[in-house]
RNA sequence: UGGGGCGUCGCCAAGCGGUAAGGCAUCGGCCUUUGGAGCCGACAUUCGUAGGUUCGAAUCCUACCGCCCCAGCCA
């Protein structure tokens, strides 16, 4: 398991330093941590902070991290999302060996200290039903009311909760409500909802239970059962915590956990939000969870990003207890950063132009010896078909060339990587006056990519011989939502969806060594980007997805360009 | 206006009484058979504000200001 990059060991953060003091205090043996989510949804970025952090934190002082479901809401969760859960955080590079756990394998126990909670008279069925509820609860200034069911006896409230769970009581008739405090400023002291009732058939323990533990009566004892000693979760539990300590200091548990809370991850440009996700996949603004622009695991796993650059960006963006909004520009580094190590380069032109070299021999071919990766001598070279017809990329050309266009123009001498240095001698038009070819010479002495006689060029162009070329699909990815920040100043989120988000392009051409690109191989094609093959792709169709550009510095000139103009 | 949190560079984030790490972004320069990568340099006299304690404060105290979360039988 490779979660030790340097930049997640190396750092420090107040959760870890807790887990150190612990240790070191002798406050517990070893710790023991746990991801928990519920399987209403695909996992995404923000769940991959919290996975770093509870398996990292694992990992790094040799305890261990538990993978629990808090599968207690059966009308909202699936065995789908269940079975994608575990496939991403495996994709991610976590192992929680025998430690698979589910919520719902303790309802027996939690039953048990439901009803433990009532004969020690704190805890109550409450006939109320769900509106009045919340008007007895009160608001955030002014205290609730008790309800009236609040004194039954323990035996007329055992009987009671007996029945719920024979199920002789309809859904929303009545709940187990623990007795706290109806006038505490936290409103989670306010009598706490414990178990409701629900005719709901569970994806794993099927119709066995017609009453669910809520969250909090859920959570904690789980912890408890599971001997987690550190319970880590976001910032909005923080309201949440002394309940959890009410009930792990109220039940017979078997291990005393405690709960820290951290700031969740926010990302420029992105919702991570499962409701709005799964608004976006159900009302098909994409094409599925695993769409390539969804920032769910299985979304940048299809889109090329490798999980190393994801656990990079873990650590970069570390764990504090302030809100943040990330900018995306940190998580696509980490993520190009890992891909120009390992990434191989490939040829392909998205946006092709024909260029015939005249004085090149017809119907000859000779193979270009080309490095794989220029960041790694390791991965070797390979051979490049080169003809006297190629394509090269449509915007590595212009007629009438402005101040700082390096690239091929009338007269105009360049590189082919790793091939010739071309000279454009003519422009060929159509009748509408579009460019349809170049008729270019080339200096067979430069074989290779440079020139005997020390000749400078300004430009390297990528290439691909046409008569050898592979046809192939590619779709262009950039961000799903136009605006920083989705849905600010009062707008609808969906209405900074970014309609750019995907452009497809089909008349692209790669080289053919392409054609046998594995599905999950992120590649570089050189000067334009990371793609990787989407599984869309059929044997005579390829499909690629990109990953990310490369940083471009002549596109952003002209990005200033632009602005500066208008 | 109840309760709980948080405020250090454009964005993350170290710092835990001894005189502001690092990363991203940005801007220069070098180098380059990817206008990629790499390299070098610049980038907070100041830590929400105002007072106080101290030889010394981002770190301690007080007050104020701003932002976030909580009124699901969701998690």
């Amino acid at each position: 398991m490779d979660n030790d990059t340097a930049s997640s060991s190396e750092r420090s953060d107040f959760v870890r330093d807790i887990v150190a003091a612990d240790l070191r205090e002798g406050r517990i043996d070893s710790v023991v941590t746990r991801f928990p989510p519920e399987p209403n949804g695909y996992l995404h970025i923000g769940h991959a902070k919290s996975i770093c952090l509870n398996f990292g934190v694992a990992n790094e002082f040799g305890g261990r991290c538990h993978l629990r479901f808090d599968d207690t809401n059966p009308v909202k969760e699936e065995q789908e999302y269940i079975d994608s859960i575990e496939a991403d955080v495996r994709w991610l590079g976590f192992d929680w060996g025998e430690h698979l756990y589910f919520a719902s394998d303790y309802f027996e126990q939690l039953y048990e200290w439901a009803l433990h909670l009532i004969r020690e008279g704190k805890a109550y069925v409450d006939d109320l039903a769900a509106d009045e509820i919340r008007e007895y609860r009160g608001t955030l200034t002014e205290p609730g009311r008790e309800s009236p069911w609040r004194e039954r006896s323990a035996e007329e409230n055992l009987d009671l909760f007996e029945r719920m769970r024979a199920g002789e009581f309809e859904n929303g008739s009545r709940v187990l409500r623990a007795k706290i405090d109806m006038a505490s400023g936290n409103i989670n002291f306010r009598d706490p909802v414990v178990y409701r009732i629900l005719h709901s058939t569970h994806p794993r323990t099927g119709d066995a239970w017609c009453i669910y533990p809520s969250y909090d009566f859920a959570h904690g004892q789980s912890d408890a059962i599971e001997g987690v000693t550190h319970s880590v979760c976001t910032l909005e539990f923080q309201d949440h915590r002394p309940l959890y300590e009410w009930f792990i200091a109220n039940l017979p548990v078997p291990s005393q956990p405690h709960q820290y809370e951290f700031a969740r991850l926010n990302l420029t440009h992105t919702v991570l939000s499962k409701r709005v996700l799964l608004r976006l996949v159900k009302e098909a603004y994409v094409r599925g969870w695993d769409d390539p622009r969804m920032p769910t695991l299985s979304g940048i796993r299809r889109r090329g990003f490798p999980a190393e650059g994801m656990r990079d960006f873990a650590g970069m963006i570390g764990v504090a207890r302030a809100d943040s909004v990330v900018e995306v520009e940190m998580l696509e580094h980490a993520v190009r950063s890992v891909l120009n190590r390992t990434a191989l380069r490939r040829f392909a032109v998205l946006d092709p132009l024909k260029v015939v070299i005249d004085n090149y021999p017809e119907g000859s071919s000779e193979d270009m010896e080309v490095t794989n990766n220029p960041e790694d001598p390791s991965a070797g070279t390979r051979q490049v078909p080169f003809s006297r017809e190629l394509w090269i990329e449509r915007d590595d050309f212009m007629e009438t060339p402005p101040k700082k266009f390096f690239r091929l123009s009338p007269g105009r001498e360049v590189r082919l990587r790793s091939a010739y240095f071309i000279t454009c001698n003519e422009v060929v038009k159509d009748e509408e006056g579009n460019i349809v070819e170049l008729r270019c010479t080339y200096d067979p002495e430069s074989r290779g990519g440079s020139s005997p006689d020390g000749r400078k060029v300004k430009a390297t162009l990528h290439w691909v011989s046409a008569a050898h070329a592979v046809p192939a699909e590619v779709r262009l990815y950039d961000h799903l939502f136009a605006s920083p920040f989705p849905g600010s100043g009062g707008r609808d989120m969906f209405d900074d969806l970014n309609p750019d988000s995907e452009t497809i392009l089909g008349n692209c051409w790669v080289e053919p060594s392409l054609a046998r690109l594995p599905i999950g191989e992120t590649i570089q094609f050189e000067r334009l980007g990371y793609f990787c093959v989407d599984p869309d792709s059929t044997s005579d169709a390829l499909v690629f997805n990109r990953t990310l550009t490369l940083k471009d510095a002549w596109a952003k000139l002209q990005a200033q360009g632009r602005q500066n103009t208008a």
